[in-house]
DNA sequence: TTGCTTGCAAAGCATTTGCAAGAGC
DNA sequence: GCTCTTGCAAATGCTTTGCAAGCAA
């Protein structure tokens, strides 16, 4: 179940009640919580958990390759625990809600040598926008 | 020379010193400011103007489809003066240099309907990331 | 004159940090 | 026991807001 919680063992990580927590809540779901969001459910698990400890960890995370940040729109950080796969993400402008897209392509290949600018490119992220199927019912302008 | 300036004032925007100032330096700028950035410049044309009416006057503008917001990896948004006419940005991961990037095609195309999770896509923006010439030359680790 | 705009300062979020107390190995 | 980690609270960075005075139309 928690590959994550193995490979962090496995790089010295020392293992805290807290680090458990939160490992074990971005494994368990695919959707890409914020910090307050990761706090907020540990919390629920571990009452005394405080926030900059779960700052400092998702931190860490990221370091370690574990996570990417998602930021879209300079709203908080969302963290995506499916760092190690690449892929793309389908953004609410409403709700700010973020689902994982799995390109059918390298995306790379839009991207025309002559268009580079002398850039060394290499990655490319897209952020597909819209509304998600609740805020899309809801019609009020 | 300002088509920027006369558009606003066809929207009916009351023409102040503090929005004609901003809206040269944007208009005459090709680079991606930060808001900050904006008022170091604005102050040194006039300088009681106040850090929340260019906060408000960015707002505004992009409001109006004037500008665009971009965020990359958390840090202070930029406006993107060339609002109009939909691209995407090439970024440094080093240094943090935005160039637009004109496409070639329609990105959202790409997103086959099964992959849009019944969210009502309308746009797709695309971050292209590497190193710029500059640092790329910098051979440093 | 009318009411949109500005500036100031304070408030608001999201996030980071310093440091002493606490826990893993 | 030594060191890494935690929690608290204060600090930081970016941005927004309330409100009275100012200025464009």
């Amino acid at each position: 179940m928690s590959d994550l919680l193995e490979r962090l063992r496995g790089r010295g990580w020392r293992m805290t009640a807290q680090r458990r927590v939160i490992a074990q809540i971005l494994d368990g779901d695919h959707v890409h919580l914020t910090a307050d969001e990761v706090h907020t459910r540990a919390a629920r698990l571990l009452p005394e958990i405080s926030r900059a400890t779960v700052y400092n960890t998702l931190g860490e995370l990221v370091g370690l390759g574990e996570l990417a940040e998602v930021t879209v729109d300079g709203r908080a950080k969302r963290y995506d625990p499916n760092a190690r796969r690449p892929h793309h993400h389908l953004v609410c402008a409403r709700c700010g809600t973020i689902r994982d897209v799995h390109p059918t392509g390298d995306p790379l290949t839009r991207l025309p040598p002559d268009l580079r600018f002398g850039f060394r490119v290499t990655t490319a992220d897209i952020v597909y926008r819209g509304l998600c199927p609740d805020c899309a019912d809801d019609t009020r302008a």
